[in-house]
Order: C-alpha cells, then structure tokens, then sequence
DNA sequence: TTGTACGCGTTATCAG
DNA sequence: CTGATAACGCGTACAA
C-alpha cells in the first residue's frame, strides 16, 4: 500500500470497464447494468474505494457540506442543539461543518468566510450575528442562511425565534398565583435580542399587574453570573421573592447563593424559573421548573427549510411551553 | 447577481492578468509583483472571490479537513473537548467536521467511511472503537487517526490514555485517610476500557488494604444511572461510606439520591468522588472533588501528532491530579 | 515575474 | 446500456 487514496480510474482499470460505468455505478438512480454493477463494487470492495465528494461537490453544484457557526458550544442548551442539528443534517445526506468562534478577533465575519471557501451549502448561525455584507456575500453565493434566536432586523436568512414575549407573561402569572410580589428578573450584560424580549416581555407583564420588577444584569449567561446575581439580590434591603431567570445556568447560579449562602428555602421563601430546560434542571437538587427549548422543532424547521427550497417562508416562531418541577409554589397550571 | 460562486478565471479576466495570477496572489509564499497582487485583490474584493478549498484539496493532497467522530457529544465532557479541538484544530489552520455517531446502525465504521469520502487528513474519535479492517482502510488512504480514551489493543492509530490506575489508588488512600471503610464503586454497564481500568484500580487498590469494594454497574454513564445505583446502595444492608463514581454525572445523581432520598450528609456520612471535573463539579451544590480530565493536553497531544508528521511516538499516557473540593472529609494531601 | 498547458477525480453530455 | 470527452476550479511544472 502506499499509502495514496484510490481513484475511480483505478476501479474502473481493474474492473476493466470505463471510468463513467464507475461513476453511475455509485451515482443514485443512473442506469447500469446488474453485471458491471456487480462488476465494479467488487473492484471498489477489493481496493478499498470511495466516492471523493470534493470532486463530486466540484462537479456538482452543491458540496453536501453544512457549517454550523457556534461558540461556548459545551454550554448544555448549544450542546444539545448541536448534537440534534448533526444527527439530522445527516439523516438528511448532508455533513456538518463545525465552526468556533470563541476567539475575538471578528470571529463570526471570519467564520462566515470559511464557509464561503468550503463552498458549504448553507450555514446555520446559533451564536453571534453576521455583518450584513458578509450575509449578502454568502447569500448571492447561493448559500442558504439559518439564524436561531439571534435576530429578527437582518433580511435574507431564514429566522428562527420564540416567543419570549408570551413565556415572561406566563412566568409572572405563575408567580402571582403562588402569591410573589416581589418580582425580580436576573439577566446577564450580554444583551441578545431574545434575552432582552424576555426581560422586557416580564417587565411589561408585572406592570399590567401594578408591579416593578428589580432588573439586574451581570456578566455572560452563565452559572456564576447567576450567583453574583444572587448575592447582589439577598444581600439588599428588599429581596425579591421570585426571580425569573433568563436561563437556567443562571437560575442554578442563583439558587446555590440563595440557599447555601442566606438560606433560602425554595420554593417556600423564593421562587425560581428559568429558560432552556437543560438537562440539569431535572435533576432533584434544582428540580427548576423552566421554559423548554423545542429543540427538536428548531431542528426540523431549520433542515427542512435547508433541503426543501421552500424560499417563501422566511421566519418561523415558536412556542417554548413550561416544564412545572419544584421551584414555584402551589398548583399547577398550563403554561 | 446570479446566485453563483466566482472562480479564479472571473477575477483574472476582470484583473486583465492570468489565471496563474491570480492563483499565486492567493498561495502564501508564490512570487507576484506588488502591482498585480493589487489588481487581483482589488478584483477579487470587487467581485466577491472566495479560493474554492474543495479544488484546493484536489490538487494537493491535503483537505485540511479533521474529522471528530462522537456520540452523545452533549454530554458536559465531551462538549468541553469538542469546544477545545475545534478552537485548536482552527488555530492549526484545520477545519472541523463532525460526525455523529447516535444512532446505532454500524454507526463508528460507516462515520469513518465519511471521513474517507470528504478526503479528511485526519479523524479523531472521542467515542466508540472502529473495525480494525476501517482502521488499516483509513490509515492506507493516509489518512491519520486519534483515540482519545478508548483502547490500547488497536495498532496504528495515536492513543491518548489516562492513568486511571494511578486515579483509582489515588482515590482509594483519599478514601482511608478520611476513615471509611466500607467502600462501593459506581459504574455504568458500558465496558469501555478507561471505566473498567479505573473499576479493576480501584478494586485491586483496596485489595491492598485488605478491603472489599462492593462494586455496581448500571445503564449508561449519566445521572440517572448514578441515582439508581444510589438508590440500590443505600438501601442495602450494608450501605457504603465512600463512593468512587467514574464519570462526575453519576456521581450527581448518586449524591442526589442519598442526600434527598435516603437523608445522607455528605461528607459527614458519605463520601464521594468522581471522575472528569465538568464544570457542575464546582457547583455548589455538589462540590464534588474528583478528578480532572487534562483536556487541554489532550488537545496538544492530538493536534501535535496530527499536524507534525511525529509518527514515533504513538501513544501518549497523560495524569489526572484530584480536585479536592468538599465531597471527602478531613484534610487534603497532594492527588 | 508572467502566461500556457496539464492534471487532480468526478459528473454531464452525447454519440454509439 | 456503454464509453469517450468536456467541463468543474485550482495548483504547478515549464517555457517565455
């Protein structure tokens, strides 16, 4: 062996058939005959043949390449999201393309430029928001655009969103029902169009009921930032007693302080609600009752607007249901 | 715009200079004259020209394509490595392809298979184990192989292992020092050979000792399994008071079940430690102190063999120091 | 330094 | 149904 990748001329030499013969032979629903067919796998088989799809995606208009474009991906909502987008991308014949943009350096113009040069047929944006050039760039390349909760301004991707608006009502009837007024709402200072629709959808809400809401906003979307939150919150004159997080690694930040540090019972002294639905929201020290992600209706919209050339519905909105756990009070209703 | 992607020929004829031109402006390290550069730059700005990698990739022998083959990839360990080899594999000037291996249809080898027809120059498996007939297949195409954690039968690929005899005898001392004695191990039914490695540590550690270790095995390595394999502990005759969990997630749901469910007080009455140190390790509700999986060396190490052509060295044995948080009473010592 | 010509591995087209 | 030939977009000897 040495060591080199083997060619459909090899298989064809061998076979001793023409080098097309080959190529129908592993193209789907062209026309051969059973016996070179069985002629030609048994070369392939023999030396170990495979289809190059960067010549086929040369050849061909589209690459079957998708590039998901996503950073702090190993947070559990973006995790998951990204475990069920392959899983289908791939049910769907297409490959995904992983792209990080964790670093700084105007990673998401960068990112969207690598999938300019791997030729990939779309992109889907979890994190970040594309320049409106570069957008334009890829789109006039024939490249489809998919953004999940990122914005609802920029024009040409398909959009996915929820209804934060409808979700921060649902969370401040819950907790009037279990009978808070003391409302407070723990964001984090990273300001995304769905997690400032979610503050200001719950601010709204508790003033249609003749209530302020404290609003503190502080660091990333994540645990510790929750738990500063909370510090800050038990810490002052008037702690709230339900806190509506803006998702559910914050809700846990906070809940830790709460309880370990000022000895909060929940839901007794304090009620909590969070967004996302993690896995860890189930488990029984938190047993967060929270806003669930329809990750698995995100997905489908988001490939079956990929691979149906369904160009004239450019934006879907969905409903994020409540999940009812542990950490508000009384009885349950539908959210 | 006609929805189309721009060759190296457009902005030739727009630059009024030669295809090869254009070509070298785009090679790091080919001779242009300053002037043309600008031409073609200026053209290609204009016109939107992206190099075609998949072409590219033809020509040379390389795609610049890895291949990370996972399952569960939500899972918080495997999030955190993808996260960290995407990042670092960008950096090498790598790109990511993911390929998910969930569904259970021969899925390593046929995910392998993909590699091959994408032309990745590597592949790197973070989950389940290849035919050895796919392994040799991938290796002959030149293409190179990585196992992180897997096995260390297979012959050829380069094995990334941790020391988890080390880690079970570690944990083993860890255990006496804080005066237990009656010691349990939690493990998933899975077999893989690191969770066996560190089950066979533990139990022949103990031996040493003079001590027996009731060992369980059950479902996955998640949280619920850990909850189960509580629940079937602690209420038994002989309750443990120390467990060493193998991954953090069931040493989460083993806590959850004897501190909700059977009223224990860790570390007063239990003690635990873990295996991996995700980041709901340092969560206060847990605290757990366990062992910390060294994911950036495994990244260098991988990406070290990958990109130098360093086919000597073929395995590399890394160490997991102990985490001590608030899971093992008494004092702490070096893990 | 520049342009010409060829090859990379595949598919599409067309004549047989 | 089959085989020859022309693309696809690029890198690279080679000659100018």
């Amino acid at each position: 062996m040495n060591k080199t990748f083997v060619s459909a001329d090899d298989v064809a030499k061998r076979a001793g058939v023409s080098r097309s013969a080959v190529s129908r032979t592993f193209t789907p629903g062209a026309s051969v005959s059973e016996e070179t067919r069985q002629r030609v796998m048994q070369a392939a088989e023999a030396l170990g043949y495979h289809v190059n799809q960067l010549a086929r995606g040369l050849m061909r208009s589209e690459s079957g390449i998708v590039c998901l474009v996503v950073s702090e991906m190993d947070t559990p909502y973006r995790a998951r999201l990204v475990r069920a987008l392959t899983h289908e991308l791939q049910l769907a014949g297409k490959i995904s393309m992983l792209i990080n943009t964790d670093r700084s350096d105007g990673s998401v113009d960068t990112a969207l430029r690598q999938t300019l040069h791997y030729r990939a047929d779309a992109s889907i944006l979890l994190s970040g928001l594309p320049d409106k050039a570069i957008t334009k760039l890829c789109l006039d390349s024939g490249q489809r655009i998919v953004l999940i909760n990122r914005d609802d301004e920029i024009e040409g991707p398909f959009r996915i969103n929820l209804d934060d608006g409808v979700a921060a009502r649902v969370a401040v009837s819950a907790f009037l029902r279990a009978g808070c007024r003391r409302l407070a709402f723990a964001n984090s200072a990273v300001g995304t169009p769905s997690l400032m629709a979610r503050e200001q959808g719950f601010v709204a809400a508790a003033r249609d009921f003749g209530l302020d809401v404290t609003v503190v906003r502080h660091g990333n979307t994540v645990y510790e930032s929750g738990r500063t939150i909370g510090r800050t919150l038990f810490s002052g004159l008037e702690p709230p007693d339900a806190v509506f997080c803006v998702n559910d690694l914050m809700a846990f930040g906070l809940m830790d302080a709460a309880r370990h540090e000022f000895g909060r019972r929940i839901p007794d002294d304090l009620c909590v609600v969070g967004f996302d639905d993690i896995e860890q929201s189930g488990w029984s020290s938190y047993a967060l009752t929270t806003f669930t992600q329809p990750v698995d209706e995100i997905v489908r919209n988001s490939i079956a607007w990929l691979v149906n050339g369904d160009a004239s519905s450019r934006s879907a909105f969905l409903h994020a249901p409540l999940i009812w756990r542990k950490t508000i009070r009384g009885t349950r209703r539908n959210g």
